[in-house]
RNA sequence: UCCCCGGUGGCUCAAUGGUAGAGCGGGUGGCUGUUAACCACUAGGUUGGGGGUUCGAGUCCCUCCCGGGGAGCCA
């Protein structure tokens, strides 16, 4: 048993496969089998003569997708796809597939969505997630080699962390709960007890968003860090990116091909990123200083630049009430949002949290959020508050813009949009 | 929720208001090195549902359903 990615360490060998027909082409006396196994596609060479007419009509005519066991000798050829080959011995056909729905030719969204967990065999598809797993081995990796904490939040929660417009509501015994939009307040407890900690998983919003940077399930990383300011977690952010992009032009190269990323923009990713203020931003883009960036306002900032851009200091209004102002101006957030370039926009928010009991009690009134369910998040400043500062990485949205994907639901292997939840 | 576009064989798409077609996929046959192979033949349709205009509707009108793109909101 061999796995196709490791065959050119079996050169000149007797091999094992175990995978499915990715497709067949024929020429008479020769029959080419494309053969995939979640690690790669190779070519296995049946000429006719050498087997039995038997098993060569088999291999002729086999459907697509029929999962088979193959065996084989490994060689080198220029004309192989992929470089190697094998020259056919045996075949085991594990089960005969029905007639496969999909195609090597072009199809609509709708159809490929509506067979995602097939889809998820084809190359491009394949392409995307290994670079997802990288990307949240990348992330793991930074936060651990940064002496972070894995500190998992709550994924049912009793109230809203942001605007209660958004949750998804679920029956909870004798009363209701909510799917978590975010695990920041958790995290925020979090630092206060480990000092530098992050959470990982999915965050769920109710919106009835229907663009391509949307999902109602969505993964998050969201660090916390004790004692940290806004600058501080600016650097952490730009630290992280750096290194996500790093790890998949290391490790993704070919999927990178596959997907026809352009690496040299890739490749320009490095620190310091730059930043600029939010009322720097608004000009740039021609509107009002007061709202925020709409979707063409954020593309347009996010071609403005090669790199990620930083953008700092949002008005108060149109951000959490539990971001903390700025002590020399009051009308503005110490917040910041990171804008992807090429257009994929908004990829990070965060920023330093309100520390002090009083204004953070006065803001949860402001904002009408029940202060009963934030008695606990009050604690956090009744016993030993400190400043301290965190974000939000999106990985879909990072994931699209790593591959170069158009959109956020090709970038999760079983995306949940408005009028998806199959399959 | 609003605006725009679309729904025709399994798939991707054609078709001035006048005989519903092509390519791919399926089937059959051919071809000893194919690269989404190619060539020939062949089967396959209540044109999303309902209503209307017309001698005649895939095409025009109304309505509903479904999908796509965008807006708002956000990671």
């Amino acid at each position: 048993m061999c796995y196709i990615k490791d065959l050119y360490k079996y050169e000149g060998e007797e091999v094992t496969i175990k995978g499915w027909v990715y497709n067949r082409r024929s020429s008479g006396k020769i029959v080419f089998l494309l053969i995939r196994d979640g690690t790669g596609i190779v070519q296995v060479v049946v000429s006719q003569g050498k087997v039995s007419e038997d098993v060569f009509g088999l291999c002729d005519t086999i459907p697509y997708e029929s999962s088979v066991i193959i065996t084989g000798r490994a060689y080198k050829d220029e004309r192989a796809p992929g470089g190697y080959e094998l020259s056919f011995e045996n075949i085991v056909v594990v089960s005969f597939a029905e007639d496969y729905p999909i195609s090597l030719k072009e199809h609509g969204i709708e159809f490929l969505m509506e067979r995602r967990h097939l889809w998820l065999r084809s190359r491009k598809p394949l392409a995307v997630m290994r670079i997802r797993s990288t990307c949240i081995k990348a992330i793991c990796d930074f936060f651990d080699s940064k002496g972070f904490v894995r500190l998992d939040a709550p994924l049912l929660t009793p109230s809203a962390c942001e605007s209660t417009t958004t949750l998804f509501e679920v029956p909870y015994f004798d009363t209701k709960a909510y799917l978590s939009q975010s695990g920041q307040l958790y995290m925020e407890a979090g630092c206060m007890a480990l000092g530098r900690v992050y959470c990982f998983g999915p965050s769920f919003r109710a919106e009835k968003s229907k663009t391509r940077r949307h999902l109602t399930e969505f993964w998050q990383v969201e660090p916390e860090v004790a004692y940290a300011t806004l600058e501080d977690v600016m650097k952490l952010a730009e630290g992280l990116v750096e290194y996500i992009v790093a790890s998949v032009l290391d490790k993704n190269s070919l999927e990178l091909e596959i997907l026809e990323r352009d690496t040299k923009l890739l490749k320009k990713i490095k620190n310091p990123f730059g930043s600029i203020t939010y009322t720097e931003a608004v000009n740039l883009v021609d509107m009002d200083w007061g709202g925020d960036f709409g979707a063409p306002e954020e593309t347009k900032l996010s071609n403005m630049f090669e790199k990620p851009i930083l953008v700092t200091g949002y008005p108060h209004e149109i951000k959490a009430f539990y971001m903390k102002r700025n002590p020399q101006d009051d009308r503005i957030a110490l917040n910041f949002d990171m804008l992807a370039p090429e257009g994929y926009g908004e990829i990070i928010g965060g920023g330093q949290r309100e520390d002090d009991l009083a204004k953070l009690e006065e803001r949860i009134d402001e904002y009408n959020l029940p202060r009963k369910h934030y008695e606990w998040y009050l604690d956090l400043r009744r016993y030993g508050t400190c400043p301290h500062a965190g974000f939000g990485l999106g990985l879909e949205r990072t994931v699209a813009w790593i591959c170069g994907v158009h959109h956020v639901r090709e970038t999760i292997p079983f995306p949940r949009t408005i009028d998806r939840i199959y399959p």
